[in-house]
DNA sequence: ATTATAAACCTGTCATACAGGTATGGGGGA
DNA sequence: TCCCCCATACCTGTATGACAGGTTTATAAT
């Protein structure tokens, strides 16, 4: 029989902190008590505060920085994106699946930043789209150009949801996105991929939806080609 | 300048832990090394250790348990469910956003589901539809019944993601969901929101995906018009 | 061969100590 | 009066040693 109000006394001191957190309305920032302060006001030793800290940092709840008081975070993939990474390299995801929920957010995503997304942002993902062209020799300068891209697009959406889940996939693709480029050899494919990237920008640009979701719609079809034509997963 | 095999002790810990897991190839369920002999591997403290196993429990990467050594865990959504809710305690995230994410999610999830579903799947998701019918007096049980149809359908579309990124929302869902029925106060409106349910098993038990997701997007017209009616954010 | 039991091992928590980073206030200089 | 610099108090990072209590393993008795 578990008493819920103590799954050992760092859950408890993760659970208050977190209440801490609701019940004073902490802001991305704020800073929280010291870690002997806690460690009096819950009657725990510093060691289980510390461990509870590390824990929530883990989930990016909180901010820690040597010297300085633990701070309310602000929201971040990273979390999520190790989560994802270990997901795949222990066989419980594969690739695919990813690719699949990818398709699904990125073409709600590109609707809605085709509404949505500010003349910057639409500046901007034309500005990467053709940088990417620019480096098709260099592929890691070209992977991350594209990585900036689907995380621009999706904070063009102006739904944060998006951008946290785009980004979580983020992680994993930086090591599959090699694998799918050497599986695009030939000149004509790579042009295809990068013309696809300005096509998509284009449509965003001019605001209209139905060419910026058939844009990602070939994009998607193109990328799971090349990886399926790699064998991945 | 920084020493990029070094952001602290833990950080650094952290780091091998996971590469040992992955160049072990480790599967869930398999068992680490103890804290002291990792803390002598490493050449650091338990303390150490301890920390970067408490932060690697936060994610769910592995799993701790008194006496027992670490295991690596299989993937779960708690951790971002935590992530989740506090991006909206924190006015990061709203409620009406989440919905969004949710209807371009499922709506995909239940047309993989008409498709995949193994037909123990599609009886206990009727089963559940019309458990909630019985339950539309007991608002506790009809929201956990509520819940687990949404999961195990995204279960169906056998995408263990979409399967993660559902169960990532629960946590909040179920902060969320009693203002949603009580803006449901008439049993016509209740009656409604309970069909929809049904409608949905039925169509994916008949594996027709095109009106399973007609039911599917009727039942986010609904919930979202309940949600904006009690005013949520 | 089975079971009971003891030993070995492991995690959970605490107290203490010290090194080094951060912030804050006061004093000196302009 | 205002600004900059520095001493100091505060805070986090890490190590060590200790002990309670849960788990596994090996041993011994049946």
């Amino acid at each position: 029989m578990e008493n819920l109000g103590s799954g050992g006394l760092v859950s408890d001191a993760i659970g208050a902190i977190s209440r801490h957190i609701r019940d004073n309305d902490l802001m991305p920032g704020d800073r929280l008590p010291s870690e002997a302060s806690l460690s009096k006001e819950l009657n725990v030793s510093r060691t289980v505060v510390r461990e509870a800290f590390r824990y929530l940092a883990a989930m990016r709840i909180i901010d820690l920085a040597t010297g300085k008081r633990a701070a309310v975070a602000a929201i971040d993939p990273a979390a999520m994106s190790l989560m994802i990474e270990h997901g795949v390299h222990t066989d419980q995801i594969n690739v695919q699946q990813i690719y699949d929920v990818r398709r699904t957010i990125e073409t709600r995503i590109v609707t809605l930043a085709a509404i949505r997304r500010s003349d910057t942002e639409a500046t901007d993902l034309l500005a990467i789209a053709q940088a990417m062209c620019h480096a098709v020799d260099d592929p890691a300068r070209l992977m991350e150009l594209d990585l900036s891209f689907h995380l621009l697009l999706a904070q063009s959406s102006r739904n944060p949801v998006f951008t946290l889940i785009i980004g979580a996939f983020q992680g994993i693709t930086r090591q599959t996105w090699p694998i799918g480029w050497k599986s695009r050899p030939t000149p004509a494919s790579r042009e295809l991929m990068l013309a696809t990237h300005v096509d998509i920008a284009r449509a965003v640009a001019a605001s209209d939806p139905q060419q910026a979701v058939a844009s990602m719609s070939q994009h998607f079809d193109e990328s799971v080609r090349a990886l399926l034509t790699a064998g991945l997963t």
